[in-house]
DNA sequence: GTCTATAATTCGATAGAC
DNA sequence: GTCTATCGAATTATAGAC
């Protein structure tokens, strides 16, 4: 049963690395949320920072697909697939919030591990961009501001939840409908930069 | 010397909690780069869990003077508001992004420390809101949707930053650049969403 | 592959002298 | 207030039997 107990490994350390953070997580409760004996984590994984680092790359890998589905896209126009790119990652980062900010914080603290588990998901001259030069009517926009302006715009609120829900006295209920508002909007307003040929080229 | 120890402590605590977060800061590291011995933290501190949140207050208690500056200037219009806004936002979280993500880590796994912490700024019924009712001719527009959203646009991708600049290929320059087009554009965005009344209204 | 038992280390906190 | 010395607990990782 290796393969099923490292498949049952893998679950609990997300669960517990979620709720604890990766410092405070502990391989025993891990071990224990997973049903099995506390050796078969380093024996499967080698150690609690691979088996971090496991679970991130197992998180981040069809997100990472989606994303260059959408930029490799060549059907849909450019306001299409700002919907779906809008759709898709509120829905995913909402259901997945507490999972960015532990791996945000162990980025930030060992950057170079995104070599590692190979997040680069912006080609240059994809699809995505030829449809930004169309839309805005140049090729002055640049993609990628147009790219990370998306993902700040609907990863923003998810990351800074506590501190918005505080700020606002919202509960779940009530940020959610926040979050569905900004689903529908983002778009638009993505949409209204580029038209106005917003000058974001960031090689200045 | 007790108020000098007190306040050494509190700037390396500060130090080494950025650097290492809350789980895997060690209060030997504190004491030795605040010059102090291990064990005035706890006598001056009771715990590192109380050390950590005096560090939190000692950071949130300007901001959040700011924040309730802004809401009740009278004076300035909701323009000149936003603006002040996206500036002094922009660079207190830019130049504080690794105290956000340490201090989001810990209140999200203790929530009701916000009460402890004080950080209630928004005030119904204050000079913002009044002016963003004004500003948008009717008061069905939430002003702490307004206030959110701000926010979350300014702090977004401060906070999603090792993201930002792995996807965008950015190095610091370009960061800096892509923030500084922002702070400025942020302003008409929030503008633009309150004219059109986007109906943000949580309540429903 | 899975287990027990334990090594080896390190942590936060405190007792008690000064 | 500040120090030394140390306790007690808890951690990851591994050696070795099965």
């Amino acid at each position: 049963m290796a393969q099923e107990t490292k498949e049952k490994i893998l679950v609990a350390a997300r669960h517990v690395f979620e709720q604890k953070g990766y410092d405070a997580a502990r391989t025993r409760d891990i071990a224990l949320e997973a049903n099995v004996n506390v050796a078969l984590i380093n024996y499967h994984f080698q150690s609690k920072e691979q088996l971090f680092w496991a679970v991130v790359q197992d998180f981040l890998g069809p997100i990472n697909q989606s994303l260059r589905d959408f930029f490799n896209d060549e059907k849909s126009d450019f306001e299409t697939t700002l919907g779906r790119i809008s759709n898709y990652y509120t829905d995913t980062w909402l259901r997945n919030y507490q999972m960015i900010i532990v791996m945000l914080t162990e980025l930030r603290k060992s950057p170079e591990k995104f070599a590692e588990i190979n997040i680069r998901p912006f080609t240059p001259s994809s699809a995505f961009e030829k449809k930004v030069h169309e839309f805005a009517g140049s090729d002055k926009v640049d993609a990628v501001q147009v790219m990370s302006n998306a993902l700040a715009m609907i990863m923003g609120p998810i990351v800074i939840r506590p501190l918005i829900q505080c700020i606002g006295d919202m509960d779940d209920k009530q940020f959610n409908y926040m979050m569905d508002i900004r689903r529908k909007m983002i778009p638009e307003w993505i949409a209204n930069m580029v038209k106005y040929q917003v000058d974001t080229n960031r090689n200045k």
